[in-house]
DNA sequence: GAGCACTGC
């Protein structure tokens, strides 16, 4: 075999070949693990690389920049734990690696780096990956790591995330990319035989993309013994990692030996934790209680207080600066100044900022010390780390995802936060120096109530999108897939029958070459259904469009002092027919006004979502182009909103919902949910039938983005569906026989069909008087 | 007459 490597040799393979009857079994085999490629560099070596004056990737002088980060370097414990790095790293195909929280950085610039330096002499032409779950994270640290190794960014050293590759093929051999990137790439080529090694960071995140990757690379590195994994992941998940990566018959009793551990010692500061005597009942009063105490007996350091939402945040915000105010009031000598900043994800970024400005300074000289207090969602758990909060504020709980496959509806519910998050939380206030959390609920509740992980990603979400994914990739039963934690079934059943409605899935389950075209573009399938179908209907163009705006954060603002003008600016934007088309209207508007950068603003429209939007389109056009699908428009404009309700059907018929009684009330299709449109719906009447983005749940259930659409097209473009015969009894079914019935009479004489369907619609014509006038 | 936890392709 190449390069030497026996079946025997590599317990993966082992465990893959046909057993020899009377054979010794694998775990009676004493010598080491492994005989991979030889990658014996030792420490010694990679130190007198790095300490040399020239610098090895480049050839060229090490520059004195270099030479001074190489100083501080130097003084780190990873540094010092090299050879022993080297160690497992060349006896093991999978490490599992563990830091404290806080010295996750390190980690992942170090760790990904001793690889590149291993790898140099043995293997050309193949690249390292080092997945992130988050763009920022990606590019930053390639940033960084690119300036260590004294390397151009975009050369050696590169990153890869949605819109942009930087990196050069042939000359990048340490890639920093986003953990869906990665992905993506092994959709087609899923055994990702461009890298030599896979680091897959925050493994404990445990993101939707990141858990499919490890069930993935698991069966890959049993093909593939040149492949090398290392997983890296805070304390508390490793064990269940080492175990998910076993070697089969190395244990005990032939049982799997867990992988290896590889532990980075952490170098946060010690953070005391407080907790109630009882359960809080208000944890937003309770909170706002805390933080104000903390500013009047608390030594000087900077606040951070977790709540699970914008309007929470706001909220609590002002309720605090009008306190702090009073307290001022009172006696201006005995607290000092205090500034309260929001953060969460929908600020803009230049607000974003302002948890970085410096606490404010004393009011007079020798006066008490100012304090900042920051109000976050969990935004500050993971993406964002403020240095210099020394007292975290922690009530608990935070808006989760979770994903309801007997309706198919996702919705979020504020919940009580687990454990591992709760450490998180508390690990922000020993970042500069020791640290207080106040955690508000009683030890007794954090011990018996909070579960020990959050519920990874894959266990809340609607797994259409993954379905496909993975039977892309190859993977024949979806139940018996090696999850590290497998989804309901039934979650997965749901996923399968619509893709199985969608044609992206033949009747057995076999990916059709419609869905695997679907899998290529970055969508949920209903909408790359739609898109690839609309050349048929003439209005590629504009589908293309409504895609990419379905594809952003909201587009619409409504400041709380102006609703009134924000809703009349939407107004004059709107389409009667539906929100689809009034989100196609404002692009195009949006794209005629490009030069006028204060269209967006004077439209309350986000100028940063309607950019967004357009390098959405940009990318799926793209993607168009690379299949062939026309981009297309109709001149005729009787019909031109017409096509495109019909082309949004052949996506959303599953997503459709009926007008019931007279009270505005919805019924979804087959599920039977009551729901309402929601308030923010510009649809001019109530019509009988209309098709669905989403299904959200607040104060009540209710439908958004939505448009009128015609009974006789479900029966047309998604008959499969709309099949009566599997139909369940009621006004929904009877509606849509009735459609059937006069259909059916209408086919039969033919002269009248063809007097009634010019194609004309109604209010289109309705609308150009209108304007005409 | 509502609201948008957070990511990612």
């Amino acid at each position: 075999m190449a390069n030497g490597v026996t079946e025997k040799e590599n317990p993966y393979l082992a465990h893959l070949a046909p057993k020899k009857r009377g054979s010794p079994s694998t775990s009676t085999v004493k010598e080491p693990l492994y005989g991979f490629l030889p990658r014996r560099v030792t420490a010694d070596q990679v130190r007198g690389a790095l300490e040399g004056d020239v610098n090895p990737f480049t050839k060229q002088p090490h520059s004195a920049s270099y030479k001074k980060i190489l100083e501080a370097r130097k003084k780190l414990p990873v540094y010092a734990q090299m050879a022993e790095f080297y160690k497992v790293f060349t006896e093991n195909q999978v490490v599992v690696m563990v830091g404290e929280t806080g010295n996750c950085s390190r980690r992942k610039f170090r760790i990904p780096q001793f690889v590149a330096y291993s790898d140099l002499p043995h293997t050309k032409g193949k690249m390292i990956a080092c997945t992130q779950p988050r763009r920022v994270a990606a590019m930053s640290v390639a940033k960084r790591v690119a300036d260590e190794m004294d390397v151009q960014l975009g050369k050696q050293v590169g990153y890869s995330i949605r819109f942009e590759d930087m990196t050069e093929h042939g000359t990048t051999f340490l890639k920093y990319m986003t953990d869906g990137m990665l992905l993506r790439e092994a959709m087609n080529d899923p055994d990702l035989t461009r890298y030599s090694t896979i680091i897959l960071d925050e493994a404990h995140e445990r993101t939707l993309a990141t858990d499919i990757l490890m069930g993935l690379l698991k069966g890959v590195a049993k093909k593939r013994p040149d492949l090398k994994l290392i997983v890296m992941s805070a304390t508390l998940d490793a064990v269940k990692f080492q175990k998910y990566f076993g070697i089969s018959g190395r244990g005990e009793d032939g049982k799997p030996a867990p992988a290896p551990l590889f532990l980075v010692p952490g170098r946060t500061h010690s953070v005391e934790v407080f907790y109630t005597q009882e359960p809080e009942p208000d944890y937003v009063e309770a909170a706002i209680r805390t933080v104000l105490m903390i500013h009047r007996a608390e030594d000087p350091g900077d606040v951070l207080l977790f709540l699970t939402g914008e309007e929470e945040i706001e909220d609590a915000c002002r309720k605090i600066r009008l306190e702090a105010d009073d307290l001022t009031n009172q006696d201006p000598d005995s607290v000092g100044p205090l500034v309260c900043i929001p953060l969460y994800s929908t600020l803009p970024p230049a607000q974003q900022q302002r948890i970085f400005d410096p606490a404010p300074s004393p009011r007079k000289e020798g006066g008490p010390p100012g304090r900042k207090v920051v109000i976050a969602t969990n935004i500050a758990e993971t993406s964002l780390t403020i240095d210099g909060i020394v007292y975290v504020v922690d009530p608990g709980f935070s808006k989760q995802k979770v994903y309801n496959p007997r309706i198919r509806v996702e919705s979020l519910l504020v919940s009580p936060i687990s454990k591992a998050s709760a450490q998180q939380r508390a690990g922000r206030a020993g970042r500069t120096r020791p640290g207080k959390c106040f955690r508000l609920y009683t030890e007794k509740d954090f011990m018996n109530e909070l579960e020990e992980q959050t519920h990874p990603e894959i266990l809340r979400s609607n797994l259409a999108n993954t379905v496909l994914e993975l039977v892309k990739l190859g993977i024949k039963d979806l139940v018996k897939f090696d999850y590290v934690d497998a989804p309901a079934p039934e979650t997965l059943m749901r996923a399968l029958e619509l893709l199985n409605y969608l044609a992206a899935l033949d009747d057995d389950g076999n990916l059709t070459p419609l869905g695997g075209i679907m899998a290529e573009f970055p969508l949920d399938p209903q909408m790359a259904k739609m898109l690839i179908v609309s050349p048929e209907f003439k209005c590629s163009n504009e589908i293309l469009t409504i895609v990419a705006m379905l594809s952003v954060p909201n587009v619409w603002l409504r400041p709380n002092n102006q609703r009134k003008e924000a809703d009349a600016a939407k107004q004059l934007l709107t389409v009667p027919d539906g929100d689809h088309l009034t989100l196609l209207n404002v692009y195009n508007n949006y794209m005629q006004n490009i030069h006028d950068k204060n269209w967006a603003w004077t439209n309350y429209l986000s100028a940063r979502a309607l950019t967004q939007a357009d390098n959405v389109r940009a990318q799926l056009q793209r993607t168009m182009e690379r299949f062939e699908i026309d981009l297309i428009s109709t001149q005729d404009q009787r019909t031109f909103y017409t096509n495109i309700r019909q082309a949004l059907v052949c996506g959303f018929f599953m997503q459709v919902a009926h007008k019931e009684g007279e009270k505005g009330n919805y019924l979804t299709v087959k599920d039977n949910q009551v729901v309402g449109l929601h308030p923010s719906c510009g649809l001019e009447t109530q019509p009988e039938w209309v098709i669905f983005n989403e299904f959200v749940l607040t104060t009540r259930p209710y439908i958004r983005t939505v448009t009128d659409v015609r009974p006789e097209w479900l029966l047309e473009y998604a008959g499969n569906y709309f099949d009566l015969a599997s139909f369940p009894d009621g006004e929904t079914k009877r509606a849509l026989q009735r459609v059937l019935n006069k259909k059916l009479g209408k086919a039969a004489g033919r002269v009248d069909n063809e007097k009634n369907g010019s194609g004309s619609d109604e209010r289109v014509k309705k609308k150009q008087k209108k304007n005409k006038s």
